[in-house]
DNA sequence: CATGAATGAGAATTCATTCAT
DNA sequence: AATGAATGAATTCTCATTCAT
C-alpha cells in the first residue's frame, strides 16, 4: 500500500517544513523540538516517530531544498535560451530557492564538502554528497557551453570557475536576504532589483570582452 | 585611573581572545562558558566581571574583528598603488581576516545591518552597525577611485556595487575556508591560489572593458 | 471454547518466553515493549491484548518459573533415593533452574513474602504467594523425611529450617551463577563443580553428626 | 585548606546517604534524580556538582559500604575470641551492614568479579573491586585460623569456602531482610533470632564434628 | 576584585500505554 | 483479533547566570 508510505512522507514533510521555518527565525540551535512540536502541531513524541532525531530534520530538509534546486537547474538548463539566458535564468531560481530554504544555503555550500567518514555512516549525508556533487555539474555544464557558444571567456577553467561563480552568487543572495530592508533604505532598490545588478555583475566576470548583455 | 580601564581591558582582551579560539574550534554554542574560563585561566564567575553575558562576548570579539578589518583596509587605502592593486590588496586582507576570525565572517555581514530597534538597546551593536558603515564606506572609496583612475566602469552605482563586491568576495573567502580540502581535492589548487583566482574574477566584473590585470 | 483459551495460552507463552530471554540479557528495566514486540514479532499493540503490562509479563513468567520449579520438586519428592539424595536432587534442580530462570531467582525468593495487600489486587500475585507456600512445604517435607530417617539432625525446627536451606542454596546458585568466570579463575573450579561443593557443605548444617555422605 | 574538601565530602555523604535510602526502598532505576535531589534538598543541578551521574552515585554508596564492611570486619579479626566467637561476630557485623545498605549487599557480591575492563576504565569500578578482594580475604583468614585451632573442619578448601560462606550467609541476611514480616508471622521468631539460628545452622556446616557451639 | 557554590530553566530523547480502525 | 499511530509523562544531564563572601 503506497498509502502508507505517503502518508509518512507528509508527515515528515509537514514537520520539515514548520522546522525550517523555525531553524531560521529563530537559528538552528535555538530552536527546540518543542518548538517545532508546537507549531507543527504534533507532540513531541510524534516527532520522533517520523525522524531519529533533530539532526535528522535537518540534514532531510537540506536534502529537500538540493534536490529541488537540481530539479530547477536541471530545467534550466533543458531551456533553448543560450548561455546567457541560462545564467540568468539559474540565478534567478537561486534567488527562488533562498526564498524558501534561506538557512541552508550556506549549509549547502558547505555540506557539499562533508568528509567521506561522516557519509558513511548515514545514507542522508552520502545523498546530500551526491546531490552536491550534480550541482557543482549542472554550474559546469553551462560554462563549457557558454564557452561553446563563444560568449564565455575561452580560457575559464571550468571547474574552478564553477565555485567561484556558485560562492560569489550565493554571497549575494545572501546579503540581499539578510539585508533586504538596509539595502533597500540605502540604495532604493528592492531585493529583486539588487540581486539581478549583483547577477549580472558576476556575469561579466566570465563574459568574454565584446559581449554585452542589454 | 586609566590604570583601572586598562586593566579591565586587559581583561577583556584576554576573556575574548581565548573565547574567539574557542567559539570557532566548536561553535558558539557548543562553547560553554566553563569551557571559556577554563582556558583562560579565569572562574566562570570572573567571566562575568568583565562582560554582562555570553553573547556580548560574541559582540565584543565581532567588534574587534571590525575594527580590526577596518584598520587594514584603511592602510590599503592609503597605499599609492592604484585602485586595482589596492583592490587586490584589500582582498588579501579579507582572505588575512577570514585566517583569524572565520566566525564571525558571516556574522559581520549580517550584523552590519541589524534592526535599529536593538541597537538602540545595545552600545555595542551600536558600534558594531557604524563600524559596518565605515567598511562600506572604505570599499565605496575604493570603486569611487577606480573609476576616476578610469580602470573601473563608469556606470557603476557606487553603494550597490559596493555591497555586491563586498558580498561576492565573502562568498569567494568563505568556500575557500570551509570547503579547502574539497577543492584541492578536485581543482588541484590551493587554497590561496583558488580565492586569488576567484578575486580576479570577481574584480573582473568592475573593470573596464580594456583594461587587464598585471 | 477451549479453542480460544489454547490460543490465548499460546500467545501467551509465545510472548513470555521471549521476554524472558530479554530480561535476563538487557535487564528489566532496559528491555522496552518495543524489543519484546520485534522478537515475538507481534505489534506493541498486541502485547497488550495479552498482558495488561509489563509488569503483568514479569510476573507471568515468575510464576511460570516458580510452576516448573514446584513440579521440579515434587518429581524429586516421588523417587525413592533417601532424604540426602533427594537433598542433592533437589539442589540440582534448583541449579537447573537457575540457568533457564537466573533473573527470577531473587525475585521468587522476595516475592513469596508479598504483602498481603497487593495479593488481593491482583490474582497473579495470589497465585505467587501459594506456589511460594507449596516450595516451602516442598522443603519441609524433605526435612521431614530426613529427620524420620534419621539422618538429619533431630532438634531442627522445620519451617525456620527450611528458609534458612533455602535461602543459603539460592546464595550459593546465585553467586555461582555471577562469579562464574571469577570463580574459575581463582579456584579452578568448574561452576557444577563449586556448587555441588557448596550443596554438600550446606547440607552438613543438618545432618547427624556420624552421617556423612556416599 | 582541608576545609573545601570536607564539605564536598560532607555533601557526597549526604547526598548518597539519602540516594541509598530511596534506592531501596524504589530500586534504582525507579528513583530519580529529582527524587534525590528533593529529599537530599539540593537542587537536581546541585547533584551533578558533587557527581558526574547517578551510576556515579550508586558506585559511591557500594564502595562506602564496602569499606565500612571491611572495617568491621578487620576490627572482629583482631579480637581474641578464637575462631568460632571471630565467625559470629563477623556474622553480625553482616547483618547490621544489611541494615545500612540493603541493595547493595548482592551488588557487592555480584560486582566484586566485575570485569577489567571496565575496571580499567574507572577507578572508582577498580577500588571496590580491590577491596572486594579484601573482604574475600577477611573471610579466608577467618577459616584459616579456626582450621588451626582445630574447631573447623582441616579438609576445608579455604577460598571455596568462603565463597560459600560468604553466599549462604548473603542469602539468609538477604531472606531475613526480605521477609522480616513472613518470617515472624509464620515462625514466630524475629528477624535477629532468625538470623542468628541460620548462622549457626551454616557455621555448623565447617564445624569439626564433635564441636558444639553452646 | 575574584570566586566557589548553587540553581532555574530547559533540552533531547525514551517508553509504556491507549485507541480508532 | 491485531495493529499503526500518537502521546503524556518522565528522565538524565547541561549551562548561563547569580550571589554571598
Amino acid at each position: 500500500m503506497a498509502k502508507k508510505a505517503e502518508l509518512k512522507q507528509f508527515h515528515r514533510d509537514t514537520i520539515s517544513t514548520v522546522a525550517d521555518r523555525l531553524f531560521m527565525e529563530k537559528g538552528i540551535e535555538k530552536t527546540t523540538m518543542e518548538d517545532i512540536a508546537e507549531k507543527a502541531e504534533y507532540s513531541k513524541a510524534t516527532l520522533y516517530v517520523y525522524f531519529k532525531s533533530k539532526d535528522e530534520i535537518f540534514h532531510y530538509i537540506t536534502l529537500k531544498g538540493m534536490r529541488i534546486l537540481h530539479d530547477g537547474f536541471t530545467k534550466v538548463l533543458q531551456e533553448n535560451i543560450g548561455a546567457i539566458g541560462q545564467y540568468m535564468s539559474m540565478c534567478e531560481t537561486l534567488a527562488k530557492f533562498y526564498e524558501k530554504y534561506p538557512l541552508y544555503f550556506q549549509s549547502i555550500l558547505e555540506t557539499i564538502a562533508s568528509d567521506s567518514e561522516s557519509r558513511k555512516h548515514s545514507e542522508i549525508l552520502e545523498n546530500i554528497y551526491q546531490i552536491g556533487e550534480m550541482l557543482n555539474d549542472d554550474i559546469k555544464s553551462l560554462l563549457q557551453k557558454g564557452v561553446q557558444e563563444g560568449v564565455f571567456k575561452d580560457d575559464l577553467l571550468c571547474f574552478p570557475t564553477g565555485l567561484i561563480q556558485w560562492a560569489a552568487l550565493s554571497g549575494i543572495v545572501t546579503m540581499a536576504g539578510k539585508k533586504q530592508e538596509y539595502i533597500s533604505q540605502r540604495t532604493g532598490m528592492e531585493k529583486e532589483e539588487f540581486m539581478r545588478y549583483g547577477f549580472q555583475m558576476i556575469l561579466g566576470s566570465i563574459l568574454k570582452g565584446g559581449v554585452s548583455i542589454d
